[in-house]
DNA sequence: GAGCACTGC
């Protein structure tokens, strides 16, 4: 939409996630700093033999189970389609003994309330029609609407089907193990807390029978887990050493409907896996009516559609579209207060910015409301959420609306103002009513320029459905709409675009090329990206070194993929230890991929500034990233305590704790390798050089030459984009070039994380890239020039020692 | 002289 009728918002735009600048409190220890966490904190509940998957142990082979009918020594007859129908699993259910525990247990009396409990879901009541479409063919796609239990039951329901911890076999490693059955899910959270419910609901214990997977915590036994819930982008890395997924029975795709970029990418693989091993089973599970678009993608597979349980939200529109959608928002948010039956408010709003300000806004109307009219309304408390905002401070979303002022007044009301994270991450119980403008900022990909940014877009019908949905989950609510019914119709896109269409797919393609996958542009994608999205990524790539020129995975390449990084960052990281600088490198690349980690909070930005010139190299942010990971680990050598000195510092707390971890995996992906682990001394004059040596090789196409004339002026090699350092920067001259991280589109064109390079380093280490035929005037003027003094200056050695 | 929508490895 966005066209003539609709509020025209100004356009923000952003670039992904990233790091900015800030002298540093003395020099870093020369002596590299390793991660001091070699504990992982989110496994501190497990047992040690719990928190890593066994890969030795033998494990004992158990009796067939009650639905294991007649089965005989060949591992593969355990996988051939039983006839297991509804009535023989809810017997079992209902049984005296649990067949699913690892020793054979009675049933809890625990066991017995939730299964009562388990009943009364939607999917319960079509367990026969499941199995019918469960067995009948290979792969099943199901829509499942929101409180249907589709995420909880139906892995379950394959439990049942195959018993599969009855029914060990010897894995390619040689370990004695169940074949499992795995569940993905978009997010972390989800993974760890339906796992949770489920081994609760199944009787037995997380981490043994049923466990969960993702980064930075493997909840599983090697030798015991038969159900496995895991993050979509975990099964897609564990495809990468597993093309078949050996030891999956079943995979269930959940939340596909969201399209993430993994789930795509597995939609794919496994429509080829299924083809090639026909004993594996495939489950889509889809929130949306769009399933008959993976139906048909599915070649045409079995559909189940269970109803959710929410209760009816009635939708209602402007009448002329809005000019002001922040201004129309708040003023919604008052009339609901002062006219509508008590019940919380939520209004998604696109980001940090317009929700503090939206905040303060209503905040100022209602007192004064609530001081005029104080029996007509009530006190209105008003909560922002957005994900960079302290968990703490997230919480809030979960206090209860506030009392009556007086006795037998009217009641206050809780407003939550958020962003999408409220449309599928968070859920927050109590809401009734929803305001929704019909906005968020989505990521957009310009292969032009190979620029990712941030766009405040229309959302999508689909969107609109699940944001008013948010209204219907404890009673009957309202939608407001601040647009017309006429353009939620015509103007509204039906879903969202998908990841795989908005995003740089350098890092995909590397990974479909390790996956297996030949060619790229042929391969099997529900919505196929533009051809020149993947010229960009194989032009990258094969300046990178991952790619030959026949496009295929080099075996630098093939390291490159193992490591959860972009390409630039993994490259650099893989020749670190040619430039004695690995240790270093290592928190730079660890620091470049979390969240900002300096703060700069509006009552305290001069504070804050001069917090970060502490920090600052005078030679660029990279450096500075380094001497603020170094401070932090001297001064915080318990994580634990160094909220005080981060907040002393205008430091994230939380960001350096996330750096300290992505370190230590980084660290160990670097280990696997044989890639050694070294510094330069930090005396010597090539300590810091190194350091810029090694960025160079990976960030080589990220580079802007100074302007001619005016002072501060920047334009890109190559893409000739007119550039200025972000003003966040602590490079503290010119230099003639420039080596940037990111590339933000706002207000203005910046180039963010920004460190001093030369054109000799540039030259030596990217040969292909930097000569005389791929460049063109200044550039190509001055390649020309170092050659010839390179030239005379050889020659001149030659002649001296000849 | 500015601003991290949201995930994931």
């Amino acid at each position: 939409m966005a066209s003539s009728d609709r509020p025209a918002k100004r356009s923000k735009m952003e670039n992904g996630g990233g790091s900015s600048a800030a002298a540093p409190p003395g020099p870093p220890p020369s002596k590299p700093v390793h991660s001091a966490a070699k504990e992982n904190p989110y496994l501190s509940h497990l047992p040690p033999e719990q928190r890593f998957t066994r890969g030795d142990a033998e494990g004992s082979e158990r009796g067939a189970g009650p639905l294991a009918n007649g089965r005989s020594g060949n591992p593969l007859d355990g996988f051939i389609p039983r006839q297991v129908v509804g009535s023989q699993v809810r017997s079992v259910m209902e049984g005296g003994i649990n067949p699913f525990s690892i020793t054979p247990t009675p049933f809890s009396k625990k066991y017995k309330d939730i299964l009562n409990k388990r009943k009364e879901l939607p999917v319960y009541a079509q367990m026969d029609e499941f199995y019918e479409k469960f067995q009948e063919s290979q792969t099943m796609v199901m829509i499942g609407e929101t409180g249907s239990g589709k995420t909880t039951q139906i892995p379950q329901f394959v439990a049942y089907s195959d018993l599969p911890q009855t029914r060990k076999v010897k894995g390619p490693d040689g370990v004695l193990a169940p074949r499992m059955i795995a569940c993905t899910q978009p997010r972390r959270v989800a993974a760890m807390s339906v796992a949770k419910r489920v081994a609760e609901e199944m009787d037995v214990s997380l981490g043994k029978e049923v466990g969960y997977t993702i980064r930075f915590e493997d909840a599983t036994d090697r030798r015991t887990t038969f159900l496995k819930y895991m993050t979509d982008g975990m099964l897609l890395r564990e495809a990468m050493n597993d093309h078949n997924l050996e030891r999956y029975s079943c995979i269930i795709l959940d939340e596909a409907h969201e399209r993430t970029l993994a789930t795509d990418i597995l939609m794919g693989l496994l429509k080829e896996i299924t083809a090639r091993r026909k004993d594996l089973k495939l489950i889509v599970m889809s929130a949306t009516l769009d399933a008959l678009k993976f139906q048909k993608y599915f070649n045409d597979a079995p559909l189940l559609r269970v109803p959710g349980r929410t209760f009816p939200v009635e939708t209602f529109y402007t009448q002329e579209p809005e000019p002001d959608y922040l201004e129309a928002a708040i003023r919604t948010v008052l009339m609901i207060h002062q006219a509508e039956d008590p019940g919380d408010i939520l209004v998604f709003l696109t980001g940090e910015e317009e929700i503090e300000d939206a905040c303060r806004k209503i905040k100022a109307e209602a007192d004064d409301l609530a001081s005029k009219s104080p029996d007509l309304c009530g006190p209105l408390k008003v909560v922002p959420l957005y994900s960079s905002l302290p968990p703490a401070q997230q919480q809030r979303i979960f206090e209860p609306a506030p009392a009556a002022l007086y006795e037998g007044g009217p009641p206050g009301r809780k407003v939550v103002i958020s962003t999408n994270i409220a449309e599928t991450s968070l859920t927050i119980d109590g809401i009734v009513y929803v305001v929704d403008p019909g906005f968020s900022k989505q990521k957009v990909y310009n292969p032009r320029i190979r620029v990712e940014s941030l766009l405040v877009s229309p959302i999508s019908k689909a969107s609109a459905q699940q944001r008013a949905g948010r209204a219907g989950r404890t009673r009957p609510g309202k939608c407001f709409r601040l647009y017309t019914e006429k353009d939620f119709i015509s103007e509204l896109i039906e879903q969202t675009y998908p990841e795989i269409l908005r995003s740089n797919l350098a890092n995909t393609v590397l990974e479909l090329k390790k996956l297996g996958v030949d060619n790229l542009v042929t391969f099997d994608y529900m919505d196929p990206p533009a051809p020149e999205t993947i010229m960009r990524a194989l032009e990258l790539l094969n300046y990178l070194g991952a790619f030959d020129d026949e496009g295929n995975l080099t075996p630098l390449g093939e390291i490159m993929a193992e490591f959860p990084l972009d390409p630039q960052l993994s490259k650099m990281l893989i020749v670190s230890p040619e430039f004695r600088c690995s240790n270093e490198i290592l928190t730079i690349a660890a620091m470049l991929s979390v969240p900002n980690v300096f703060l700069r909070p509006n009552f305290a930005k001069q504070q804050a500034d001069a917090a970060r010139a502490e920090f600052a190299h005078p030679d660029g942010d990279h450096l500075t990233l380094l001497n603020v990971y170094h401070a932090y680990k001297t001064n915080c050598p318990d994580p634990s305590t160094g909220s005080n000195w981060c907040w002393q510092n205008y430091l994230s707390h939380r960001s350096l704790i996330q750096a300290d971890n992505v370190r230590s995996q980084l660290q160990r992906t670097m280990e696997r390798f044989d890639l050694d682990l070294v510094s330069t001394d930090f005396s010597s004059k090539d300590y810091y050089t190194n350091i810029q040596r090694a960025l160079t090789c990976g960030f080589f196409m990220q580079v802007a030459h100074k302007e001619g004339g005016s002072k501060g002026s920047y334009t890109t090699i190559k893409d000739n984009q007119i550039v200025s350092p972000h003003p966040s920067s602590c490079l503290s001259h010119s230099p003639e070039y420039l080596l940037y991280h990111e590339f933000v589109l706002t207000t203005r064109n910046y180039v963010r994380t920004i460190t001093d390079v030369r054109l000799e380093w540039l030259v030596e280490y990217a040969p292909a890239y930097y000569n005389t035929m791929n460049m063109e005037g200044e550039i190509k003027r001055q390649i020309m020039a170092l050659e010839q003094r390179k030239g005379k200056k050889d020659k001149k050695k030659k002649d001296t020692q000849g």
